[in-house]
RNA sequence: UGCCUGAUGGUGUAACGGUAGCACAACUGUUUUUGGUGCAGUUUGUCUUGGUUCGAAUCCAGGUCAGGCAACCA
């Protein structure tokens, strides 16, 4: 019982709000407004939210906060509805703040015939002018005072399409001194002839955010609507109009959205980063997307946990890249496929190896004893990294150098005897000879090696394309860097790279994880065809080697 | 200069008046047929000044710093 994970503020209040009966369950939901693909902070959303009526018992909804025609489209909302459910996630209801148009417009009226709004036929820039600023207070013009009757005509009037947009909108009449500017009688309608995915051109008046969010929770009878710390100054608002229409009391509450070292979080620049393209798509496997990190090879368990661990909170927060890494390694080394794959190749000669090839076995995951073995050819001639070679071998060095003996990985032991140069001085084979009763599971022959070296037989290698990947911009925090983000733009974020593979490679299913022996983590990438295999480094493995070599 | 949030190691996050803990990062050592994994360990922290109290990260007051708010965006 000592293990019990202390509660966040949020998980705090559901569960007072349960035990003092204030609720029986509880209901969330997610809001999307469908106008860009979602990422690795609305993946946080999600969990929270999603998980919280798990944990409480209850459901969540996913709502489209659509009330913007101009800036959305069905592909995003087919695309938040894919992300949602490979994420793990079900939802009790599919919701448009579209569905509630006409409620909405019932609504309105309901607060004219109050007397608690009014069509103001101002410019956007009278409107600005006339709202003052934090620190002066706002002053009312004449049409605060139009009369109920005629309020009620003229916004009868904006719905049919009598104005041009811009031309009028229906305000709030709250207080337009309010210290919070939210409150200094808010937008509630604009005329806007814009082609919307669902409704069609049914509507030329659409509702604003704050006339729209909070009512939608109320007709859904949501419990707790969980946004981010930028709705605070709403907040009022959202209670105002609750209170004017007597409607369901949704409650609001706030935590601090989702900041990650190396990239950016916001829509906007996103969608910048495609259209100008820095990047290929909304799904290029370094985008902070969820279609992009499911394309790079995460899987949804490791982002689940990634939320998980970054808990939820009220202040702001800029969480490193390297806990995501961590995340998705801790989860790809319990379940990828391990496998030898060489990129920079030298060729291995093994001279005294005279039986032509033959069939190994090797496993396929060491963390898992039921994961069974692979059959991988062994012959005379194998490629190695370059790397793993070095004519004068430093200090520490573990891999192959003139008399130095390693282990081939499932295979033999072999001994550098010597090498050849081209003329421009590159190493192009390197001659071993082996041990004969040094074989993998069978090794009789007493000698010990410090390494290990992956490798693929020369003649039944198969090649292959790798993206490597690397962070997207060079400065951890790019909310303090000076300047426009895209001049952080790492141009060496995306690297391709020819390799060898062994031949197990060509027949496995498309859909797994792999490993590449001490290479790191990849993908199968959307792009890969049988004939042309394509993989996505997912993340690097950790390397204390390369560490050890900078010092 | 108004209103609203917030401030705990490098980064996150706990401790709800009573031993500042956990994770990642960094660093040691150890294990290992992946310089991976596993295991053990080390380093680093309560923004500041007062007050209340036997006792304050926690309560109170002042200050400082950071973020948000003046879209016919959400």
């Amino acid at each position: 019982m000592s293990e019990e994970k202390s509660l966040n503020f949020i998980e705090e209040i559901i569960s007072q709000d349960l035990a003092s009966g204030k609720y029986a369950s509880i209901l969330t939901r997610f809001p999307p407004e469908p106008n860009g693909y979602l990422h690795i902070g609305h993946a946080k959303s999600i969990c929270l939210n999603f998980g919280l009526s798990k944990q409480f018992g209850g459901g969540t909804n996913l709502r489209f906060d659509d009330t913007n025609p101009a800036k959305e489209d069905i592909e995003y909302v087919d695309s938040i509805k894919a992300d949602v459910k490979w994420l793990g996630f079900d939802w009790v209801k599919e919701c448009y703040a579209s569905d509630y148009f006409d409620q909405l417009y019932a609504f309105a009226i309901k607060l004219i015939e109050k007397g608690v709004a009014y069509v103001d036929d101002s410019s956007a820039e009278e409107i600005a002018q006339q709202k003052g600023t934090p620190t002066v207070p706002g002053t009312g013009n004449a049409f605060r005072n139009r009369s109920i009757e005629e309020n009620l005509t003229l916004f009868a009037a904006m719905k049919a399409g009598e104005y041009e947009d811009g031309a009028k909108v229906l305000r709030a009449k709250i207080d337009l001194a309010s210290p919070n500017m939210h409150m200094r009688d808010p937008l509630l309608y604009r005329i806007k002839r814009a082609h919307h995915h669902r409704t069609g051109d049914d509507w030329c008046i659409y509702p604003m955010y704050d006339f729209a969010h909070g009512q939608s929770d109320a007709i859904e009878n949501i419990t707790h609507s969980i946004c981010t710390l930028e709705f605070i100054p709403h907040r009022p608002l959202y209670e105002w109009g609750i209170e004017q229409l007597g409607i369901y009391p949704s409650k609001q509450y706030e935590f601090a959205r989702l900041n990650m070292t190396y990239t950016v979080m916001s829509k906007r620049k996103l969608l910048q980063l495609v259209e100008e393209g820095h990047v290929e798509s909304w799904d290029d496997p370094r985008m902070p997307t969820i279609s992009g990190m499911r394309r790079r090879g995460y899987t949804s368990d490791s982002i689940r946990d990634f939320c998980e661990r970054i808990g939820v909170a009220k202040r702001e927060n800029i969480i490193d890249l390297s806990l995501l890494e961590f995340c998705v390694r801790e989860h790809l080394n319990k379940i990828a496929q391990r496998r030898m794959v060489v990129t920079n190749p030298i060729k291995l000669v093994i001279t005294n190896y005279d039986k032509g090839e033959e069939i190994l076995h090797s496993e396929n995951n060491p963390e898992d004893p039921n994961g069974g073995t692979r059959e991988v050819p062994f012959s005379n001639e194998l490629w190695i990294e370059r790397e793993d070679f070095m004519e004068e071998p430093t200090k520490k060095y573990f891999r192959l150098g003139p008399g130095l003996s390693v282990r081939l990985k499932s295979a033999y032991i072999v001994t550098c005897e010597s090498f050849e140069k081209d003329a421009a001085g590159n190493i192009t084979t390197v001659f071993a000879t082996y041990h004969s009763e040094s074989k993998s599971g069978q090794d009789t022959s007493g000698i010990h090696v410090k390494g290990t070296l992956h490798w693929v037989s020369a003649k039944h290698a198969i090649p292959v394309e790798l993206k490597e990947y690397d962070r997207l911009f060079s400065v951890e925090d790019l909310s303090n860097a000076d300047g426009d983000f895209k001049d952080y733009i790492n141009p060496n974020s995306l690297k391709s790279v020819a390799a060898y593979a062994e031949p197990a490679l060509a027949n496995d299913a498309l859909e797994a994880h792999f490993q590449f022996l001490r290479k790191g983590y990849f993908y199968q990438d959307t792009n890969s065809t049988k004939g042309k295999l394509i993989f996505n480094r997912t993340v690097t493995l950790k390397d204390t080697w390369a560490k050890e070599q900078k010092k």
